[in-house]
DNA sequence: CTTACCCATAACCCTACAGTTATGAATTAA
DNA sequence: TTAATTCATAACTGTAGGGTTATGGGTAAG
């Protein structure tokens, strides 16, 4: 239970937040201004959601004048990679136990 | 912003939750009973959070006279991996738009 | 038939947290 | 200097949902 990957999945949970992080992918950096534009929420929420993103390491900030623009940090997604393979992996285990199992009967 | 990526993230997000998934990855079908036993939990709650991840298409159960063993449906993580392989591509792609801008700027 | 066991559901509590408005700090424009 | 813009933080509210205890239905055992 990596606190990694707990942190990964609370923060991509949401909704919002994660269609935030998406779009910061699709379209590249954006300013707070510009995501709130098209977010449906207030400006506070998407600063909120911002900060989020940022602790777990999903997003970078940029000062530059009074706009912060901010971008995806694609690489925060590898525990969620690393899990998943994981979880398929046990399940091919089993499977190839199974596969002996049945071999080994056969004979 | 798929519905079904929703309800795989939405479900995920509980600690509680993904260990009792992880559990029946890493050894197969289980009882309620056996899940409940190192849970951490009330047995209710482990049925409910059973209840949950069957919801999402992450577990299978047949019931075995008064028992009911409950068993991971790897196959259902194929949302997550779908969106966590085109957040990852939509970079790369960037960072290829980026390599042939340079490319061409070199000439 | 009665008792014990396994699980699911109901009803409730309580906390985490996403959303809001209000405001202030920092920067740019007039 | 004053005014306008951009963002972050504070303070608060409302609700979704994870936890509990209580209970009942179904099955196996005595």
């Amino acid at each position: 239970m990596s606190a990694a990957t707990d942190l990964l999945f609370r923060t991509l949970a949401d909704p919002t937040r994660r269609a935030i992080f998406e779009r910061l992918c699709r379209e590249g950096e954006q300013t707070v201004g510009a995501l709130t534009a098209r977010s449906g929420v207030s400006q506070p929420a998407v600063s909120k959601h911002l900060g989020a993103l940022k602790q777990a390491g999903l997003v970078r900030d940029r000062h530059e004048g009074r706009q912060t623009h901010y971008s995806a940090q694609p690489g925060a997604l590898n525990p969620l990679i690393d899990w998943t393979s994981q979880m398929a992996g046990f399940w091919q285990n089993r499977l190839d136990a199974l596969d002996d199992l049945l071999k080994r009967m056969d004979q």
